[in-house]
Order: C-alpha cells, then sequence, then structure tokens
DNA sequence: CGCTTAGTTGAGTTCGTTCAACGACTGTGG
DNA sequence: CCACAGTCGTTGAACGAACTCAACTAAGCG
C-alpha cells in the first residue's frame, strides 16, 4: 500500500469513533416514504419495523461503518448520505463494489453468512438506522412481506454487481467511466439524493478503484467526457450534465424504475 | 461479434430446444443431501419443496436454460451438471459473471425483479429441478426457514460476485486466474463434482471470459501456471494440481465452508 | 501562509491485445 | 478406414491501451 493510502486507511479507521448512537426519526414519519420510488408499508409493518429499529448511526465523511472481518451484530438501512463497499488485497489495492444510497441495506451479508467479507465508507456525512441482528429471523418468521422486500434488495444488488462484473471485465475504459457515471446518476436520481444539476460527491480515486484503472488513466479518460461536454467537475465532486450521452458512450440502458421495497 | 462467437451464440439458443421436462428425482431422495456441505431439512420443509416442484429439465452443454431478457415463469436449482450465468454487450464481447453448481438457485433475480438479466447456459449435461415462480410467495409466507435459506444463498452469491469483482478489477492477469481456478476447485470439490482429480470442465475461452481477458493472452498465462505444475489440460478441460499453490498466488483466502442450505 | 487534498499533464515502460498461423484431437460421413 | 471439418490449445510478432514515475497547479483550511 502506499503510504499516503496507508494513512487515509487507518484513520478512517480511528474516524469510525466518532460514530454515535442516538434515536431520532420516527420509522411512522420515515422520509423515504415520500419517494414514489419506494414501496407504501402498512401500519402492522410500520410497527414492527418501528420496534425492530434500534437507534440511528451518524458517520462523517471518510469513517469506516464496517469493517472486513468483524462480526457487527447490527444490520443498517441508509436514511441520508452517500457510502461506498469496497474489498482491498494485502499490498492495498482496493476495489470498490457497490455504492450506498437511501434505502440500502448494509452488512445483510455479514448477518446472514457471519463474517463482513467487504469494508463500508462513508462518501459524504450519513445517518443510517440500526437494526439488530439477532432479529432477523423473528422478520422471516412473522413478516413474510418484509422478509420477501429483503430478498428482493439482495437480488437488486445481484444484479448490479453483474453490471458492474460486465463493465470492469469487458468495457474500455471511456464506456467503463461512461457506465458508472450514468449509473450512479440515475441511482442518486431516483432517491432525489441530486437536485437537479448537483454533483456526485466522489473524488477521481473512487472512480478509478471502482473502474480497475489507475488513478492517471481515469483523469486522462474522465477529461475526455468533460470535453465532450458530458460531466464536469465542480463542489468536490462530478457534475452529469448528459445522462443519455454517457448512457450512449456505454451502450447501457438503465433500467425502468420499477417500485423498490425498503426497510 | 465475430462470426464464430455468433454462429455459436445462435446454435445455443436453438439447442434450447432440445430441453424437455419429467420428473424423475422425489424430493425425499435428493441426492444432494448426501454432502455434509447442505444442511438438513424437516420432513414438513420436504414435504413442502416436493409438492413446490414442478418437474426436471436436463439440458445438454452449450445449451442456453435462460435468457436475458425473458421472463420465465420458473425457478431452477442445479441437481447435477455445471453451467454458467453470463452477459454479452451489443458487439458480442462476453462476460461470465459466476458458474453454477449442484445446489444453485438459477432464475432467483428473475422470479423477483420480473426479467432475466443475464443469460445462463449449460457447460456439460445438466439437470435442473423446476419451480413455479408463482409458488415464490407462499414459501415466503408458510416457510420462515425456506425463505430464510433463499436469501442466504442470494447473499452468498453476492459474496462471491464481490470477490470476482476485486479480482477482475484489481488483480493482474496470473493472479486473477490462480483464483479462478482455486474458487472453482474449491466450490467443486464441496459438492463432490470433481472425484479427486477430475478436471474443470472449461474451455480457455470460458476462462477469458470470466477474466476479462483475451483468449490469447488467457492462453499465455495458463501456460505459465501448466509450466508452474499448478495445473494440467486433460480430457476437456482443466485439471488443478495445486490448489494451495494457485491460492497463493492469488492471495487468496477460501473461506471455511459453512453449513450451506439449498432447495 | 504553509499544509493537505485533488485534479492535471508529459514521458517512458509494461501488460495485454490483435492478427495470423499452426498443430492436436474428435467426430462424422463417404 | 480415410478424408475432412470443427473445436480447442499454442505460439510469434507488432501494436496499443493502460501503468508508473514524476512533477506541477488550484483550491480549501487551520
Amino acid at each position: 500500500m502506499e503510504p499516503r493510502r496507508l494513512i487515509a486507511f487507518l484513520t478512517s479507521v480511528i474516524g469510525e469513533q466518532s460514530v454515535q448512537a442516538k434515536k431520532t426519526t420516527a420509522c411512522r414519519a420515515c422520509p423515504l416514504v415520500k419517494f414514489s420510488h419506494f414501496r407504501k408499508f402498512t401500519p402492522d409493518e410500520v410497527a414492527f419495523v418501528a420496534q425492530f429499529k434500534r437507534g440511528e448511526l451518524s458517520a462523517e465523511r471518510g469513517a469506516t461503518i464496517l469493517l472486513e472481518g468483524a462480526h457487527s451484530a447490527h444490520l443498517y438501512t441508509v436514511l441520508a448520505g452517500w457510502g461506498f463497499r469496497y474489498k482491498i488485497l494485502d499490498d492495498g489495492r482496493r476495489q470498490i463494489l457497490n455504492y450506498l444510497l437511501p434505502g440500502d441495506l448494509v452488512g445483510l451479508q455479514g448477518s446472514l453468512l457471519g463474517e463482513m467479507q467487504h469494508s463500508v465508507e462513508a462518501l459524504t456525512s450519513m445517518t443510517l438506522c440500526v437494526f439488530e441482528r439477532e432479529n432477523l429471523p423473528e422478520l422471516f418468521r412473522n413478516h413474510a412481506s418484509l422478509a420477501y422486500d429483503v430478498t428482493w434488495i439482495a437480488a437488486q444488488e445481484e444484479r448490479i454487481l453483474d453490471e458492474h462484473l460486465l463493465s470492469v471485465g469487458r468495457r474500455s475504459a471511456l464506456e467503463r467511466a461512461s457506465y458508472l457515471l450514468a449509473f450512479l446518476h440515475h441511482r442518486a436520481k431516483s432517491v432525489a439524493e441530486l437536485n437537479g444539476h448537483d454533483a456526485i460527491p466522489i473524488t477521481q480515486q473512487h472512480i478509478a478503484d471502482t473502474l480497475g484503472l489507475s488513478i492517471v488513466h481515469t483523469n486522462k479518460t474522465l477529461r475526455k467526457l468533460a470535453e465532450r461536454k458530458m460531466i464536469a467537475w465542480r463542489d468536490r465532486g462530478c457534475a452529469v450534465l448528459d445522462v443519455d450521452g454517457l448512457a450512449d458512450v456505454a451502450g447501457w440502458d438503465a433500467e425502468l424504475p420499477s417500485l423498490r421495497p425498503f426497510i
């Protein structure tokens, strides 16, 4: 690992300490329900989830929320903010696996398989709902519709990973970058995490680690997209100016938005 | 798409016709339970699964079992044989996403999200158990333990995709090849699909399309592993001679085998 | 005002690609 | 039984995409 990255990594782990638990948002007033993107709950379901919820967790940009190898007792849902999942090799090479936005489940793998096989870091300041892992069996026993939702979310994550794998494995650098930005823009839009022309809160290092490219080459590739006026760098992030253009370069079709469940 | 591959693709689709449905294996005599790898069922669960099962499907090597874009009414479990999931870009570039072995679920994404987002092809002759997609909600309603298993399997698949993505994104050609072969050997062993020193039934083209490399470079890379006596080509497949050596080259640790559920 | 973070750029090198052939093996029809 | 076609693995040569190294700029912050 290059020293710079090692230091950044250690800092982020220490940063985890800054995380605190406190309950603030009531489930019946969950801010996510207002998006047409999410399905509606029955009062019964809301009651269960409310009782299932243990508290809230806030994390600052750069904080590690979950660390590979940990046996966390918790399961989370993103309430606000951006994060990402990643794995690193022994020598520090990092691969970002996917991004986390409001409504996403965090730590399901750990809850089901025992140990976390990837780490999770906050990209902006985040708020997460905290659930007790050990209550998950009860959810499956007494709330089939919610269990179905959990599985739906897992299948959706799998679908996205399939697409990323296709991208990293078979697309050129320019296509990959285009796909990623179109994808992120599309996801952000559907949870209104981007109002109009906000920037996606990532650095070129994140993009490089997602695409499996070096920073230098990522920079040169993004430059080309910027020259074509498809993207622009501002506000510590990447603004997407022409989603259709990007999707076109990548040969990518966004799925029709389906009604997604969440917890 | 190069003509050869286009022809191979069309042939495989036509080959789908050769697939027939007939019920032969009773669930209570399911051949998979004898492996310590799978968890045991209660009589109640077996009864439900038996009634859930619609028949069996056999496919020859090269046959397409599911095609991207299809709205299949079915969900499958692999009973015997090898297969793989893949996606292709418009111009024919193919990315293999994962391999299917006995006990794996096929078509869950399609069942939950509506439409298949990837294709599935048989690598050897295969037998699959056929289930009706529309019975899935009943499974969630009345058999929480099985619903939990389905989710477990989905999480496991996600975990594997995470590892593949790390590999394709960040490992060198030699490391990638080593990881893939160690991984496949490990998986095959755990369902006794390889007896001792059988070969993994794939071609170098499959490996290339999994690793995101060209076939020529894949060949040269595999050659190096063969020279180190870690693998050998025989019986139309790849024999792994030194799993530990491969895992070592890749810097990969196989998970401790956990008791896996299946349907 | 110095320090850090993040984006930019050029030069030289390496890894992986494409093109093009060839050899070994298998199955098939005359 | 042989000829022939098809599949799959192998190899060399030339090329190009992406990498590393190294430096520099711009912006933000205590």
